[in-house]
DNA sequence: CATTCAACCGGACCAGCGGTCCGGTTGGGC
DNA sequence: GCCCAACCGGACCGCTGGTCCGGTTGAATG
């Protein structure tokens, strides 16, 4: 027996709970305690469910992650693997600032709980290892892990917010300019 | 009157007591009280000086970067106003990078404890707009103002950490070398 | 040097947090 | 219908950032 049927109705209300939370009020002070209370369950069950803040936060982002993971792992062009790497790239990227842009608060969220153990996180060792491979399976000669890290990097929830002030789009438009720019650069 | 002689004295005392424990000590976990005691001072006192937690480490920093803004505004090359926008760039890169890579329990202190409020530090304000400048000067048909952001949020501490794992001054290196290639790309 | 008082000090205190624990409850296989 | 492991709630703990106030002290003044 894998999860009894309580507990599995718990984590979803859980889970609602939380993420209604982080939109619903505008910063990332979610609290254990608050969402315990929304999702009208005892605190706790979000422990024995999620062990953690930064397991909460985890388990959300990779929810709201999935489709875009499937989709680049075997989804059709231009994310999927049979696009040309500079279109996964591209697009890639303008997904991924699209979750950033409706989940502003949960990245922030993120940031504070997983701050130090990013690298631990699945999800961001699946982006920054697909950033990897498909920049250097465009230019060798570059420090694709670098690269890699760097423009995840650039998805600060700060950074963000500053973008989307100047209009809707901005940041995607900067990013996919820096990225081209990096790939288009002269080899050494 | 501008501060009392014991106020001064204090000041110093919990400065230099958070950065014995900074240093020492691992990670970022610094509490306040640790600090006063560290100080041999009351915990009062440190919340009158530096107003919270984010004020204390924003100070932190603040000192410890103070020379590298002195050169950068009126020093002599290539940090300072003589040298060429690229020369600066570089320059200022490697600086910052070497403060980075030797307070990295600093970083991440401030990371956590003024996430969020980056735009408010005007050390960071600083960085940026020097950056955003001299990238302008070099290029300016780039969208500097984001570039600068950009490099600046590459200065993670998990991601120093991660480069130095790989050998000292590797930071560096893949930053200058992202740098050069954006500068280097051909205009629109 | 004595006086005076604003600036300063220490640390008890508070509220809220993440996380633990355990006595009671319940789902579901037999 | 029985039974027990899985699950639940919420009281509880230790710690943290931040506040407050009665007592102390530096230094300007005469």
């Amino acid at each position: 027996m894998a999860e009894r049927a309580d507990a599995v109705r718990n984590r979803r209300a859980v889970l609602e709970a939380a993420q209604r939370l982080l939109t619903e009020r505008g910063g990332a002070h979610i609290s254990l305690d608050a969402v315990a209370a929304e999702a009208g369950v005892g605190k706790g069950t979000v422990f024995r469910r999620f062990g953690s803040r930064a397991g909460l936060i985890r388990e959300l982002l990779e929810e709201r992650s999935l489709a875009l993971r499937e989709a680049v792992t075997d989804g059709p062009a231009p994310l999927g693997p049979g696009a040309a790497p500079r279109e996964r790239l591209m697009a890639f990227l303008a997904e991924l600032a699209g979750i950033g842009e409706q989940n502003a608060a949960l990245l922030s969220a993120h940031e504070q709980a997983c701050a130090d153990h990013k690298h631990e996180d699945p999800s961001y060792r699946f982006w920054a290892q697909h950033l990897a491979e498909v920049i250097s399976a465009e230019r060798p000669d570059l420090d694709a892990d670098f690269l890699g890290h760097a423009l995840l990097a650039a998805f600060d929830a700060d950074l963000i917010r500053h973008m989307n002030s100047r209009g809707p789009g901005e940041f995607v438009i900067a990013l996919q300019a820096m990225a081209a720019a990096l790939l288009d650069s002269p080899g050494k």
